[in-house]
DNA sequence: ACTGATACTGATAATCACTCTCAGTTACGG
DNA sequence: CCGTAACTGAGAGTGATTATCAGTATCAGT
């Protein structure tokens, strides 16, 4: 889990939205957690510090993330997972062995004018998620 | 990687299956139905076959043809969702407007070395989606 | 053909992740 | 302060998936 980051990921919530108590309890806990978390991990963090919280709540502050980009779901993952996510284009290098999703701003989807050459394809984003083994893995 | 394709995709159960005629239906009703799916469309589809089928058989036949890889379920949809594959490797450009999956062998994901150096990450297969619109929608 | 081991089955209950509802509460611009 | 729209927790509801289990089908060895 051990990924020297130098400024912490902004965590931020848009701007029409009220910073309430709850809120705070649920970002703080994902900026201080793991950068990937199923929603019942988080919600166990959260209410250490906001012990009424809902879980209502949990999964509201997490579509508001959401539409940010500040999380992303894990595609491919069992279920309910997140991930904490660097403002930018990035993908995810997931350890099949811990389970840890590292960052890598190294991107080479196939390019625009080859999908719509040869599919007539015009895309607009793309999910990469590339599952391996991570460094400290590979050294044990 | 890119394999073209003469025939027909093959949806095969593995080796050690029984192929009862459960199975049969199901892989039928994923032959013969559009390329993706949910686990309830294919279940009636399944059914008009073999009327007694039960959906767990679904799940478990599912199941089965996801760890030969003739299916995947489809990242970032909603729920349920799966598509038939072909062999080989290749990704999939899913239609944001009509939501049809389409595959294609073209695949640019960042080498084995760059990940390595930059990472010390050793990748062993990824998962790339494309969201876009496809020739037809386009068309309209 | 018999037989025991094992794989498979449908039905149903149980679990899970998530969404909805609603009455009460709160943040915050004015 | 105050009005109000945004937000809240609790819990019911939903839909997908998994687990359980008793009965059934198939296979390998005789």
């Amino acid at each position: 889990m051990a990924h020297p980051r130098k400024t912490p990921d902004p965590v931020d919530l848009p701007q029409r939205a009220r910073l309430t108590p709850q809120r705070l309890a649920v970002v703080e806990a994902i900026r201080r957690g793991p950068r990937s978390f199923t929603v019942a991990e988080l919600y166990d963090r959260a209410r250490r510090q906001e012990p009424k919280l809902g879980l209502a709540t949990v999964y509201r502050t997490l579509e508001l993330l959401r539409r940010t980009d500040a999380i992303r779901p894990l595609a491919g993952s069992p279920r309910a997972e997140y991930v904490r996510c660097s403002p930018g284009h990035h993908h995810h290098l997931i350890c099949l062995s811990c389970g840890t999703v590292e960052e890598t701003e190294l991107c080479a989807a196939p390019s625009d004018a080859e999908l719509r050459r040869r599919h007539g394809f015009a895309p607009e984003s793309h999910e990469l998620d590339v599952y391996g083994t991570c460094a400290e893995c590979r050294a044990a």
